[in-house]
DNA sequence: TGTCCGATTGGT
DNA sequence: CCAATCGGACAG
């Protein structure tokens, strides 16, 4: 692209596809970016995904057709932020799939940084650069995202994804989902998707061999 | 209003 | 292995 040319930003359309794992998995190399105060990018590959199939899906919020004020936004359109709170202590990134009223989402669970680094090592006060952003709660801090994300539109100004890296089939690998052993049969569905080797993956006690 | 517990993390 | 830490979901 020419000098001073802007990236494009990817469209709302890569996320209204019915098929939510394509697009969990086709997540991994997009480039997540979001400005901070004072309008410098941050930025970072994104890595590890796990996709949420919405009322079949026990693990996911909207199971059964749970619509609360927490998960409201997940019954949008493909393309907007799902942020929610857990543990007491962490936020946790999602974008909303498919179709309105199909409550699919993608949760972001590990990226590599690109972009504002400097900052990133700021906020999250760690010595390590591999702790940076690798698990969903940590890049949450590293990227300043909150609550006040919620709802927010990917085709904004305020996050949005562009294209960074298209990674080879084979490099992506699939597995099942983490911290979801109450999900009964949904436990173990290879739903969790990320870049075979990378050094950003979340740490998980109980690391998955990759499967296709 | 009360209880239970979580799509995590970091330290022991 | 386990504590931190608190809001959401649901029962009553």
């Amino acid at each position: 692209m020419k000098t001073g040319d802007q990236p494009a930003k990817l469209a709302t359309d890569f996320f209204l596809r019915a098929d939510t794992l394509a697009i969990a998995r086709d997540l991994i190399g997009k480039l997540l970016v979001v400005p901070d105060e004072a309008g410098n990018r941050l930025s970072a590959m994104i890595v590890e995904t796990e996709a949420y199939l919405g009322e079949i899906d026990r693990a996911a919020h909207s199971f059964g057709g749970r619509r609360t004020a927490r998960n409201e936004i997940t019954y949008a359109s493909g393309g907007h932020v799902y942020v929610f709170f857990i543990y007491g202590m962490y936020f946790q990134l999602n974008f909303v799939c498919g179709p309105e009223d199909s409550p699919h989402v993608c949760l972001i669970r590990a990226v590599e940084p690109v972009e504002g680094i400097g900052i990133m090592r700021e906020r999250r006060n760690t010595k390590n650069d591999r702790n940076l952003t690798s698990g969903p709660g940590k890049l949450c801090i590293a990227f300043g995202i909150d609550r006040a994300f919620n709802g927010a539109d990917l085709s904004g100004d305020r996050i949005w994804l562009e294209d960074f890296r298209t990674p080879l089939p084979d490099e992506i690998a699939c597995g099942p989902r983490i911290g979801i052993d109450y999900a009964g049969e949904f436990a173990t569905k290879p739903w969790r998707f990320w870049l075979g080797g990378n050094r950003n993956v979340s740490a998980t006690k109980s690391k998955v061999k990759s499967q296709r």
